[in-house]
DNA sequence: AATACTAATCGTAATTTTACGATTTGAAAT
DNA sequence: ATTTCAAATCGTAAAATTACGATTAGTATT
């Protein structure tokens, strides 16, 4: 049907297709990891509401959860993250490959 | 309510949420102009079906359409594409301006 | 004026997404 | 054994997405 890319591609993408969920990853990139009440208590959203957008960063690879009960802390999942950017610089021609030259 | 970068990027990731729309995007990057026809070719999909993409991708601003009756030519919105590729990079930590040092 | 052609829009159905409150789960502390 | 606490799941409603066939619009051509 579709290309393996265009759907790993557009999988990733509709994880990212939401506000919170930019916002959720973008925190999780900064303090590398965060637990569901952090999150319940920065964004306007009720507690389920916030599960559930953590179940389809869950889904969709990006993110990962690990139980510590009664808490459950999330990080950022770095092997697709870094897939993720790969196909999207492949996508939008970025070479990041030559990111880190300093020259 | 959310940040104005979230929203902006939660828009264009909403856009690339289909592997229809990425591989839209990809032909027309490739072939630069493309009209629905030639879509309606190669996907398999209703000539609705590929209009309504077509419709959101204009309204995201991914792409721009001109009319040339009864075809209609469509092509990346190349002011917007750059937001969209500067939004993402910025996201992901790559510094897309080096990406052209060639050292 | 009538016809032909492409593409947009309309109407509709099935599915998915988003959000919430209520309930349940599961481990820790009392 | 009960209670407590965080987080997941359930049930549900409203809205959005995806897909299709049918119709309409708008320009060229006959």
């Amino acid at each position: 049907m579709y290309k393996k890319k265009s759907k790993r591609l557009a999988r990733y993408a509709k994880a990212l297709s939401h506000p919170v969920r930019i916002e959720i990853l973008k925190l999780l990139e900064n303090e590398s990891c965060c637990f569901t009440g952090d999150m319940v208590i920065v964004f306007p959203l009720a507690q389920s509401t916030i599960s559930q957008h953590l179940k389809e960063l869950k889904n969709a690879g990006l993110i990962q959860g690990e139980l510590n009960p009664p808490k459950t802390k999330y990080c950022i999942n770095q092997a697709n993250w870094a897939e993720a950017k790969a196909l999207l610089c492949d996508f939008f021609d970025v070479d990041f490959s030559k990111s880190t030259c300093s020259i």
